[in-house]
DNA sequence: GGGGGAAGGACCA
DNA sequence: TTCCTGGTCCTTCCCCC
């Protein structure tokens, strides 16, 4: 992409991840391959972008070399000393009395698809679609064909591509398959994803004495009887070699890296760096640009530079791939970060599209949570634009919510501050994870219906007969929004630790029955814990609340308009509780102003 | 200076 | 005719205490 002597062949600096040799493409044309690709991007928005992001990446690169020449030799032998040290401590952490295997199912779900249907069989083929390829069978490698290609450059590549839609059900029935036999050589195993796992094979090799080829062999045979399906294993004494190890004999094959420290230097002093784990395209451009490295061994040599110009942090892990070293021992249960989820879409700048796909986004986000009990604090709102510039906007909560609904009011004011603008992805995240559990039924951070109905503007209906006791329904706010969509209570059932929660609560069919005459909130509690709800559309256009009319074919607009009002609703009782709990100072002061809505959505405000 | 939040970016399949 | 992902984690910067 950079500026290139080579006028008359512009595609051969045209880095993109597609020329990256992946297993399967060593025979490809690799220049035919960069030219296309390069005489499809040109001139495009992307291509624009990827100029844009590679002049970034040369820069960083000038600077760095920059550095790099003004190191003084007094610096370089106090690096030296630091970066010799270091090796020592990592040299005497290692440990070779691990087996680590690492299983790859073969091109996963275009296998899946022939198994599905033979007549697919040989022939090349692309999973995913015309903007997006998921998976390439073999057949189709030879082309250039790879995941992450966009369809129609792939097209471009191979004419006769077949392309079949994913279908992830299939592919998770057969992961099933896959972990059920994982589960036998290592109960522990660490699945990665679904068509990739490492199992510790220590103590099957040991309990049955017999080699870890031997076991390779055998597991593979056995996912073949059960799936229909072939893999490819790496065996090592760590996972990083592990993973590494599979990728050589790919498809259908196994290497072995013997548990012995010369065959591991010796394995590891001409492995190219871009074959490992978390070094990818721009991390090789940089250790390649700026200091030579291009092999682990590189690494080791280039230590005192690597801890000059790097964090601390990026050069243990530098001199650690430099050493061969690797995760040996089963880690605990890692924990869920974030989650997420985006769309891409063509390319609009018309609001009514953009709320209603947010929406849709929202509600997948919360469907995803609720169904592994997740509740997040931090919601990050992610934009692309048309032209492919990324944005990412994030409010951090004063509760941890998973509803639709609450996701749906905070991404709405994100993207609201950003508009007007033409969009082609949005996508939301939600971060700051804790579980379900922890929040019910006491957290403090959420307000409880209890308090809700104690706040005195909420007329509770209460029923006061004795069998009536408020903290049988601590429901939070987030609680009362979700109830009140009757279908969405059935999705917040999906969970099984939040079943129970919502067991109790009465599936309210004639909405209207529960406004007063006003339109407004009414709640009332029994032993059955009736519960309130929000406004409706008198007559099925007319806002109960307000009186505005809106057709139903406006969904986004209605769907808005109601979020305004419950969050109104809430932030007014906020206003109230806020007031009473300084009943002494009312009398002798001034009213308290009216805070305005937007304030509760204000980064980093104090809610009271 | 440390901790936490926000924003951007790298990596992987 | 047009068409370049989705998910997660890490790093960096900045602000506040």
């Amino acid at each position: 992409m950079e500026a290139t002597s080579d006028g008359d062949r512009p595609w051969q600096s045209y880095h993109t991840v597609y020329t990256n040799a992946k297993a399967g493409m060593e025979g490809v044309d690799k220049e035919k391959v960069q030219k296309i690709i390069y005489e499809l991007s040109e001139g495009s928005k992307y291509f624009e972008n990827e100029k844009r992001k590679e002049a970034i990446i040369k820069q960083k690169i000038d600077n760095l070399r920059t550095h790099h020449a003004k190191l003084t030799e007094k610096e370089i032998t106090h690096f030296q000393r630091i970066a010799d040290n270091r090796i020592l401590e990592l040299e005497a952490s290692r440990d070779l009395s691990k087996i680590w295997l690492h299983i790859d199912m073969d091109a996963f779900y275009a296998a899946v698809a022939t198994l599905e249907n033979p007549s697919l069989k040989g022939k090349p083929l692309a999973v995913g679609s015309m903007s997006m390829i998921c998976t390439a069978s073999y057949e189709a490698r030879k082309y250039g064909v790879r995941a992450a290609m966009p369809g129609f450059i792939a097209c471009k590549l191979c004419p006769d591509l077949i392309f079949v839609p994913t279908n992830f059900e299939k592919y998770t029935y057969y992961s099933e398959l896959t972990r059920n036999v994982f589960s036998k050589y290592d109960p522990d195993f660490i699945a990665t994803s679904l068509d990739e796992a490492y199992l510790n094979i220590t103590d099957t090799c040991s309990q049955r004495g017999i080699g870890c080829e031997e076991v390779a062999v055998e597991l593979r045979n056995t996912i073949f009887q059960e799936t229909g399906l072939t893999c490819s294993v790496g065996v090592a004494p760590n996972r990083m070699l592990a993973k590494v190890c599979s990728d050589i004999n790919k498809p259908n094959g196994q290497f072995i890296l013997p548990n012995d420290y010369n065959a591991v230097m010796t394995f590891i002093s001409s492995l190219p760096i871009r074959k490992v784990g978390g070094i990818g395209k721009v991390s090789e451009q940089i250790l390649r640009d700026v200091l030579g490295i291009s092999t682990c061994a590189d690494m080791l040599q280039k230590g005192a530079v690597l801890y000059a110009l790097f964090h601390q942090c990026s050069t243990d892990f530098f001199l650690s791939v430099g050493l061969g070293l690797g995760g040996t021992d089963t880690p605990q249960q890692k924990m869920r970060k974030s989650i997420s989820n985006e769309r891409t879409f063509s390319a609009t700048n018309d609001e009514s599209i953009l709320f209603q796909k947010l929406a849709d986004i929202a509600e997948t986000l919360s469907k995803d949570m609720q169904k592994e009990c997740l509740l997040g604090r931090t919601l990050t709102l992610k934009l692309k634009t048309a032209s492919f510039e990324v944005r990412t906007r994030a409010t951090t909560l004063q509760k941890f919510v998973n509803s639709k609904e609450d996701i749906l009011i905070y991404a709405s004011k994100l993207l609201r501050a950003e508009l007007p603008l033409s969009l082609r992805l949005m996508g939301l995240r939600m971060s700051h994870l804790d579980d379900d559990d922890k929040h019910s039924p006491l957290d403090p951070m959420q307000k409880t219906l209890t308090s809700f109905l104690t706040i005195g503007n909420v007329a509770p209906i209460a029923d006061k007969s004795a069998d009536f006791d408020a903290s049988d329904i601590q429901l939070s706010v987030r609680d009362y929004v979700a109830v009140s969509y009757g279908n969405h209570a059935e999705s917040l059932n999906e969970c099984p630790k939040t079943r129970n929660k919502y067991e109790s609560i009465e599936k309210i069919s004639d909405v209207s029955s529960l406004f007063d005459h006003k339109g407004g909130v009414v709640a009332s509690s029994s032993s059955s814990s009736r519960i309130i709800v929000e406004p409706y559309w008198v007559g099925g256009y007319i806002c109960s609340q307000c009186g505005i009319e809106v057709p139903a074919s406006f969904t986004e607009e209605r769907r808005q308009h109601l979020d305004y009002h419950l969050a109104d609703m809430l932030h007014k009782e906020e206003c109230r509780s806020l007031l009473q709990s300084f009943p002494h100072k009312e009398s002798g002061r001034k009213k308290q102003k009216y805070i305005p809505i937007d304030a509760f959505f204000v980064k980093g405000q104090k809610r009271f």
